[in-house]
Parts: C-alpha cells; structure tokens; sequence
DNA sequence: CAGTAATCGAGACGGTACGTCAGGTCTTTGA
DNA sequence: TCAAAGACCTGACGTACCGTCTCGATTACTG
C-alpha cells in the first residue's frame, strides 16, 4: 500500500453529501467549491486534491444519488416503455443538475468526457438493452432519436412527463 | 424625436463585429466584456446599455452573422433535404458557438428566451416549411426528431457531416 | 452684446439651490453632478458650461448661502469676540462642508485658489478689521493663530463651541 | 498557534514598498489600489484583506516611513525649537502625502480615526513633551496654537520652512 | 424677418477605478 | 502523507462617476 495518511473515506462521503445538498437548495451556479468544503467541514485543497473542479464533483455526487434510486432489476428483460418512464422520472426531478453539468462540459473537456461515461452512456445502454430484439443499425437509430429527444427537452427546459413519454413512444413505433 | 444624443450605429456595429472576431478567434470561453469594449473601441459601460451580458451580445453578434449567410431563398419551396444539409453546414461552421450560448444558456433565464426565440424557433420553423405536405401531428414529431438530433449531436461534440445527415434522412422516412 | 441665447439666470438659481439641498441632505460625497442636474431639471453640460467640477459648483451654492446669513454691520467697528462668536456658529453649522470643499481642494488647484479666494480671505480680512488697534505685526500673528486654531478644529472634526471660543480669546489676549 | 497558512510577512512589506514608491512617484492622487498590488506583485483581493482602502494603506506606508527616520533621541528633553524644526522638515517633504491623507480621511470616519492617532496624536506628543515646564493648560494651549498654525500651512499650501519656525516660536513666547 | 449663434434638456459615449467574487495554489500546524 | 485552515495570485465581474459629445428645440441679436 501507498506510504503516508489513508485517503479518509469518511471526508470523502461528506464532500459528496455536502455538494449534493448544496445544489439541491441553492443550485449548481450558486454553489462554489469553498462553499462545499466549508459545509463539509474540509479544506478547499482536499476538494481539488480528488476532483478536478466543480463539475466532476457534482457529478460524483449525483451520480451515486442516481446509483441510489431504486432502478427496475427484474430477473426478466425490461419493456422499453417501462424503462422510459423510469428514466424520464430521473432525468426530471434532477434536471436542473443535468442542465448545468451538460453546460458546464461544454467549457470543460474533461468533464465532457466523465459526462458522457457516467451519464449518457449509461442511460443509452439501458435504452438499448431493451431493444435487443431490433436489428442492430435500427436499435442504434432509436437510441439516437429518444435519447436526442430527451436532451433536448431538458436543455429547453421543458417538461419530461408523461405527455413526452407518449410522444416518444409514438415516434419509436413508427421507426 | 426621443430627446438625447441618439444611439450610435456605428458603435453597435463596432461592438457586434469585435464580438464576434474575438469569439471567432478565441472561443467564447475566452472573451470577456472588457475585451470586446477595447476592440470595438467602446466603453464596457456602452455595452451593457444595450446588452445584458456576454450571452446576449454574441446570440446577436452570431444572429446577424447567421442572417447574411446566403440562405436558400428560391420561389420553390426547398426540399426537407437541402434544407437540412444547409442547416447542418450552418450548425457545423458555429459549433463552438452554438455549443457555448446553449450552455450559457442553461445559467441564464433571459438568455435561454432570447437563444430559443432568435435561434431555436427559426430553424425549426425553416424545417417545418419543409413539411406542409405531411399530417400536422407528424410535422411536430419529425421537426423535434431532427432537431433533437442535431442539437444532441451539437452539445456531445459529435460532427454534422453528410453521414449525420444522411442518418437523419433515413430516421425521417422512416417515420 | 454677445449673439446667441442668453444664459439663463433661473437655471443658474436652480442648480445653485439643488446643489446646495442635496449636499445637505446627503452630505458632499454622496452628490454627484448628475444628481445636480436631475434634481435642478438641468442636463449635465449646463453645469459644466458655468463650473468647471463639482467642487467650484459647491463653493458657489454656499458662498451665496453664507452671504445671506445677517451679517453684523453695525456703523461701528465690531468686536473680536463678537466676530469670533459669529465666524464660528456659520463655520459650525457649514462645517461638513467646509471640511468637504478644504478636502477636495487638496487634489484640484483650481478649486484651491477659488476656496481661498472665496472663503478663507474674506473670513481673516473680517478678523484683521477687529484688530486696527494692534501693530502690523502682531495683527498677521493673531489673525494666522485664530485661522489655524479654526481650520485645524473643522479637519479635525472638533466642534467649535462656546468652550472653544473662549479657549481662542485667551490665547489672543496673551499675545 | 492559529490554523491556516500565515500572514507572508514579505508580502506585507512589498506592498508598503510599493505603495510609498508610486505615492512619492506619481502622488497620492494618481495611485491606484490595483496599482499598488501590481507593483507589488500581490493581488488586490490581499490589499483589501489587510487594508480598508487606499488612504489607510499609504497611511501605514508612512507611517512606517516617518518612524524610519533618525528622531532625536537624545538622553536628555529635546529643545521646543529643534523639535519643532525637525517636525516641520519632516512634515515639508511628506507634505504631499499629509495633505492628501487629511483630505481623505475628511470623507472616510475610519481613516479619519487612523489618522488622528497615528499621526496627528505622535506628533502632539513630541511637542507636549518639550513643554513640561509649563503649566498644564498653558501647555494644551501651545500645543494646539502650533499644531494648528502647521495643519493650517499644510492645508494651504504654504511653505513649512524657516521663516515659518522663527515666526511661530515668536507666537509661543508671547504666550 | 431670415440667419446666425449661443443656450438648454436629454442622454449616449469613452474612460478609469472601484470593490467583490471565484478559481485554483501554497504554506502553515497537527494527526 | 493527509487533513483543516486560510493566505495568496489571478482575472473577470458589473457599477459608478467623470467630463465630453451629439441631438432637437429654443431664444436672443444681427444683417
């Protein structure tokens, strides 16, 4: 093992819980990395000696969040349907979060790349899984169309609810 | 007439040309308000008389930048096709700035309106032109498609080129 | 007589009174020019056209304020004392701005030569006559002490009360 | 001792360098706060960590400056004559800066404060203490008579020279 | 009585400094 | 070596006020 102090995992949670709740009662914009250390009751360098900036730790800290929420893990293949619903109720109650992360990578490729590893890949392979039985060039089609569908309805900031998940479906039957 | 001195064109124009050559030779990211008052040999104050910040003065600096691009103006009603072709090199050439005013966007309630109304609307109504010929239910579903497709595209990097297009095309007939 | 508009003496008034009001009100720091000229219903280059800052402006609201206050001007040669008593209730009333304007004659010449012109001459010539009856020489001496015993009590925000008064007479009467 | 990284001493020092350098340089007037921490090498966030602005920064620039210089230090109770001289030497060649802190501190109650028991107070002390042979109120009386008519001189621009020692000793032994 | 010249209110303009804020690094003490 | 605390440099922010300018409108005198 590495010589020296352990990494404390116990500071560690408390970062994460602290970033988390900040942007939950003030928003991601109005919260800065000195803000989170202080509620964490860490120092800003022990932020920037794990996380590259606020981005990345935001996302850490939501990302668990997601990990968190009780996702469908039947013994049986998930519908489509089903899984877009679950994922839209996501993607919905944090969109405020997701909107500023899928901003902030804009400026910042490194959390564009964690972005997409941790967020939107994911999300395209639950899509995809449910799709098993579609040829291959038409499965990534439709993954392409609902998950372009739901980006853009969160970067416009208009509601992910049940009248979209309608409309999503509807257009994946005509694919 | 309005009392007082009148507002000066010229320096509207100086401030929208400087805005945009810096962010064209910097990146949005990189330019401030400072910067574009020096090059346009304007005072930071003139600027945000007339502008509220950055965002929306680059949104209309690439606004009129977008209007005198020579657009397809024919007498017929140009083709779902070229229509998108031409939109895709559009979106292409202003990447960066696009990906940039969407992002800012997302932090900035008046910025969002103006970036939909002045950007958002307009290309989708130019792609809706293109469609009087199908059901109107359909019409909203194929603009959304195409839309949400480029903008995803857009906002994870990925390039508009003719293979996009093509795989747009196909998603369409599909539908 | 000079072509053109004539100045006009009811705007002149007007700053004159606005100016003195707001300095009142609000002390000398927190006026600006452009509150001037708001509350005198004058635009700013009226102002500039007849004083050549706001200093020049101020000594002139209160110039014409200190001369209207009633005067001793008996027949007969007033008394030191009584002048004394006199100079200093106006200098403690006006004190604020006194102390204001001497401040800002430290950084603008012009205004230095305006203030001593306008206010500290006149106020030691008014002692000097009380002291006819003295030899040159010590008329200088005693004039210079009570004007540096004043000057030093508005900078040094002391008040300049009865107490100090009579402090100041027996120092003259020792000389 | 106390957590965190300590004050750099170094730093402290850069910056009353820098800020007596470019007073004495350009004068009080033309010096900025960002001037100052750029010659200094420091930022400006630094200056006003430690400093409330501009006139207690230069305040302590000379202060430091005027206690740096060779005072009589004699074993035995220095001469009402040579303090006074050495006090208008010095006060001759910072006149600039005394003017200007005076000024300020007329629109600042904190400088105000500052300056009045770093500066104003010293200096009455040295005079007091050559006048213990006096009696008590006689001493307060010559104290302020010459505090007073050197302010005075100051505020007026005029010469602290010799003419001005012989001709205010004469005040005081009249007194 | 038209023409000229200066005044006036209004407010845009270039410029300069302000004081604050956040980012990210560095330097202590202490565990 | 890690951690908390907090000083530090950097750079942009948005605001305030300065003194000048450019309008249209007004008001005298001048030819």
């Amino acid at each position: 093992m590495r010589a020296g102090r352990p990494r404390d995992e116990g500071v560690r949670r408390a970062i994460l819980v602290a970033a988390q709740e900040l942007v939950l009662e003030r928003g991601y914009a109005a919260v800065t990395m000195g803000d989170v250390a202080k509620r964490a009751g860490a120092g800003k360098q022990t932020l920037y000696r794990w996380w590259p900036g606020k981005g990345a730790l935001v996302l850490d800290a939501f990302s668990e969040w997601v990990s968190q929420a009780p996702r469908l893990r039947g013994p049986r293949r998930p519908s489509l349907s089903s899984t877009l619903v679950e994922l839209c109720r996501g993607a919905s109650e944090a969109a405020p979060v997701l909107r500023a992360l899928m901003a902030e990578a804009q400026f910042d490729e490194d959390l564009h790349r964690r972005l997409i590893a941790q967020l939107v890949r994911p999300r395209g392979d639950e899509l995809r899984a449910c799709l098993v039985d579609r040829r291959p060039a038409d499965r990534e089609l439709v993954v392409n169309v609902l998950s372009g569908l739901v980006w853009q309805r969160l970067m416009l900031n208009e509601p992910l609810d049940a009248r979209f998940v309608r409309f999503a479906l509807r257009v994946v039957e005509r694919i």
